[in-house]
DNA sequence: TCGAGGAACATTGTTGACAATTGACAATGC
DNA sequence: GCATTGTCAATTGTCAACAATGTTCCTCGA
């Protein structure tokens, strides 16, 4: 996984994690001095890990009261949300063709094969890991991954409700079909893939 | 202004104002210890503080070393930047068309004359504040609001270079055509307008 | 002259203690 | 009975000291 230098990333991304499998569930409130104890640490990275993730939009805070886990987006939001990602990860996909530099599609395919395996498997943790990773890795691509910033937050809010809305191996296919279109040099059969995966 | 009551807020609102109105140059560094003691206040806050600017998109921050204001998005970012502004606005325009609810006129009515008279004056500060309540006050109109914290970073990753390109009375007349528009009922001419407006 | 090592410094990362705020509930007065 | 006020526990906000890390610059040897 990924190795963070600190705590505040650990807590972090142990967290988002969670979040994201649906361990936690919506409305579910985040104690500083709790987390503190379960991580066995002080609260100081633990405030700085909270306040990450609530710019990320998965946690909602109050002043002086503290975080929950926040809610899935209204229909009305989620419905832009898709169209953000669209464009982020449509545009994404664009500059990629101007180059097609193959070494992304090493990277997808590679990505491919273990997300294949983890829709079959039980740990819906990791298939959330991978397909993440999967569309992280479409937008890092791009101009130097200046997107990702951008993408990141859009794409987690997105995902909140992943664990309970989602046919796993339709997904993988989908996935494929992206790669497979970028492999034969189809960009608008690409894109065209890209829109309809993104729903 | 906003009266926030924790220390943290003062800090980012106050940083956030001084980047954006060009004080704060891209690369310059911002050191904990220095701004403590400049706000007269203890480390803690201000790390709270930078951590909620960098989440923002303002500063970027390298672990062990430090945060500086962030650079102007590459042309290529500010591209998909500029489309995903509208994306959102327009959105929350249509959205208003739904309900008309004549309470965001008059606060866009109120906000204009306050902008026009700013874009006469010197401080560009209160430009730039003016001009981004504007817009958060279309956003806000939309779905209860729950668009903003989506659309912030968005609109403040545009305004980084806002002091240096900007034709300020330009910028009034468009904010009035939208109003205008909406006015006056046509929603294909406010959504137009936004268009024209968000470059 | 140039690069490797390393000491000194500046800066961020972490910690535990204390202060301020909030929300719930009991006590009070009408 | 009902609103108001006081009190208390839980929680976040703030602080100052200490630890760990990164940077700078100097020395030393080839």
């Amino acid at each position: 996984m990924k190795l963070a230098a600190n705590l505040q990333e650990q807590v972090a991304s142990h967290l988002r994690r969670r979040i994201l499998s649906g361990q936690l569930l919506p409305g579910t409130p985040l104690r500083e001095q709790t987390l503190a104890v379960e991580f066995g640490i002080s609260r100081g990275p633990i405030r700085d890990a909270l306040l990450h993730l609530t710019k990320e939009g998965l946690l909602i805070a109050r002043p002086n009261v503290g975080v929950r886990v926040a809610n899935e987006p209204s229909g009305f939001k989620r419905n832009v949300i898709v169209h953000l990602r669209r464009e982020i990860e449509a545009s994404a996909i664009s500059a990629w063709f101007e180059t097609k530099d193959p070494a992304l599609l090493k990277q997808l395919d590679d990505n491919l094969a273990l997300y294949k395996e983890a829709c079959g498997g039980s740990d819906l943790g990791q298939v959330v890991e991978l397909d993440m990773a999967f569309h992280r890795l479409l937008v890092e691509g791009a101009d130097n991954g200046s997107l990702v910033d951008l993408w990141l937050p859009i794409m987690l809010r997105m995902f909140l409700r992943y664990s309970r809305h989602r046919d796993l191996m339709e997904s993988y296919h989908e996935h494929a079909g992206i790669v497979r279109a970028m492999h034969a040099r189809h960009e608008w059969e690409a894109l065209e893939a890209l829109k309809l995966h993104i729903v």
